[in-house]
RNA sequence: GGUGGGUUGGCCGAGAGGCGAGGCAACGGCCUGCAAAGCCGUGUACACGGGUUCGAAUCCCGUACCCACCUCCA
């Protein structure tokens, strides 16, 4: 089985074909900088960071492009609010966004475009639009594309214009159609002079629908492999996009990738019905790892819901898949699989695992692989293996779960969540020798059968958040990470 | 009103005509001085009502309920 995708636009699972062989050009829709990134945001990026990973691993050479939305109304708004500059304000929660998505472990973009730097590229866009007869200009400032003369529109949400909903408000006076949606946006006098440019229709701002597809031409070309984004960005902005550039007379995106809301209670996260977990919060009640198993684990056109119960299911998944992990890297010591930046490109992975991942990232189905994978390396390793042979294949077994995990950016040894010893260096080499002088004091109680002694040792230092494990070797100790 | 998606065992979550996905929890067992960790075992679930079929959670018809989008929204 080779790759395949499912097309939202199509609602069909097809064979991926790229335009150029052997390269994929994405475009993934990013945020608004107006506020800070929640849950939703995050599950979005993940889902296409694991597309780009899986892309990557099955031998395609990917340009990833993500936007920034810098500039748009509740940029405005908000950073009047709280008397700070828009700029400021926008920049501020771009870094945010960037410094929650590294914390997660999400790849970084091959290039993220900001709206505010691609304004000539936005009025070439619109002149050709208008030159077509698909746009006009108010006169006063603001352009607006003309649905009716697009008969395709509607099409990449099956919505025919007669059935679309009326808005019921008011009109802005130089629109034409209710439906007909903004290009440019006419400066308004309230508004700060900087947040305006001058063109030939006069001084204004991106439409949000605009950017995206002078963007994606610029940056991936009027044909590009795969739009994506978060479900309910079909419409209006991925329609309103289409068109645009459909208009314009681009071949645009070949395929269309959603993905799933994350819901609080049934109903999705979101800022009106103030449900919102922020991605700060969540990463700060929860190791990383298991908010990104969370978000990760279901399939990404899923709905997954937010809850205690969920994040203390991924929190116990993850430490048995870290555990599991870290006990193969102990026995194997400096074993070219148990670092931290082991390539793990070349390693086979399972074959179920490839089948699930192929068919539409069928994350599920490749977790069930992992964790028979692990189960047989923690029965492996629980045979005291000794021959070269019996370490030989315990490596090859870690190797095949750090690849598959890594498939989903969770490979428990890997640079991103601390490597071999999840600690740094120094201190974690302090506290070894801590810990091992109190776990030789319990082994000689042990020994001379004096229990009370024993388990007062053990007690104590499970007090102090240390969980002891009695192996046949011995005892070894972790951190326990959970309260 | 329009357009999509959904309803699977205590919980989560795959599957999509016949071979018990998987995980978490629970219970039992092995191991262990005890515990922890690990391993093994135990659940006959597919919203409801009809129908098709030798056989349906999976197909068809109908019903109910939930969610999303149609306004800014990842």
């Amino acid at each position: 089985m080779t790759l395949h995708l499912h097309d939202t636009a199509t609602r069909t699972t097809a064979p991926f074909t790229p335009v150029r062989e052997g390269a994929v050009s994405l475009y993934v829709c990013g945020p608004t900088t107006q506020g800070a990134p929640h849950l939703g945001h995050l599950r979005t990026f993940l889902a296409f960071d694991v597309l780009v990973r899986w892309l990557e691993r099955s031998g395609y050479a990917v340009t990833h492009i993500r936007n920034v939305t810098d500039i748009d109304d509740k940029i405005l708004v908000k950073s009047a609010e709280a008397d700070a500059d828009w700029w400021e304000w926008s920049l501020r929660f771009e870094r945010e966004f960037q410094d929650v998505l590294d914390r997660i472990g999400n790849r970084r973009p091959s290039y993220e475009p900001r709206a505010t730097g691609h304004v000539p590229e936005m009025i070439e866009l619109m002149e050709l639009l208008i030159e077509r007869g698909h746009a006009y200009a108010d006169g006063n400032g603001s352009v607006y594309f003309d649905v009716a003369s697009h008969p395709t529109y509607g099409s990449l949400t099956r919505q025919s214009l007669e059935d679309m909903q009326d808005a019921g408000e008011e009109m802005e006076p130089g629109k034409r159609d209710r439906r007909d949606f903004a290009l440019w946006k006419a400066a308004k006098p309230t508004e700060p002079e900087t947040a305006s440019w001058a063109t030939p229709f006069g001084r204004g701002r991106p439409g949000w629908h605009l950017e995206c597809s002078a963007m994606s031409r610029k940056y991936l070309g009027e044909t590009f492999d795969i739009h994506a984004g978060g479900l309910d960005l079909r419409f209006p902005h991925h329609e309103n996009e289409q068109a645009q550039s459909h208009a314009a007379g681009f071949g645009f995106a070949r395929s269309w990738m959603h993905s799933g809301m994350v819901t609080v209670d049934g109903l999705k996260m979101g800022k009106s019905l103030d449900n919102f977990v922020t991605a700060e919060q969540a990463m700060s009640e929860h190791p990383e790892p298991a908010v990104r198993l969370a978000l990760v684990g279901g399939h990404y056109r899923a709905t997954v819901e937010y809850n205690a119960r969920a994040m203390r299911e991924a929190e116990t998944v993850w430490e048995r898949f870290s555990a599991t992990a870290h006990r193969a890297a102990e026995l194997l010591g400096d074993h070219p699989l148990t670092a931290a930046d082991a390539d793990l490109a070349p390693l086979a992975l399972q074959e179920e695992f490839t089948a699930a991942m192929d068919d539409d990232l069928a994350v599920p189905e490749a977790l069930a692989v992992i964790h028979r994978e692990q189960a047989a390396l923690n029965t492996a390793l629980a045979a005291r293996p000794a021959t070269d042979v019996q370490i030989a294949e315990i490596a090859e077994a870690l190797g095949r779960l750090r690849a598959m995990l890594d498939v989903l950016g969770l490979d428990p040894l890997g640079v991103q969540w601390g490597g071999r010893t999840g600690a740094d260096g120094a201190e974690h080499a302090a506290l070894d020798a801590l810990i091992v002088a109190q776990l030789e004091a319990r082994a000689a109680a042990r020994a001379e059968k004096d229990w009370a002694r024993a388990d007062a040792l053990r007690d104590a230092l499970t007090a102090a958040g240390i969980r002891i494990e009695d192996g046949q070797d011995g005892a070894r100790w972790t951190l326990e990470t959970r309260d």
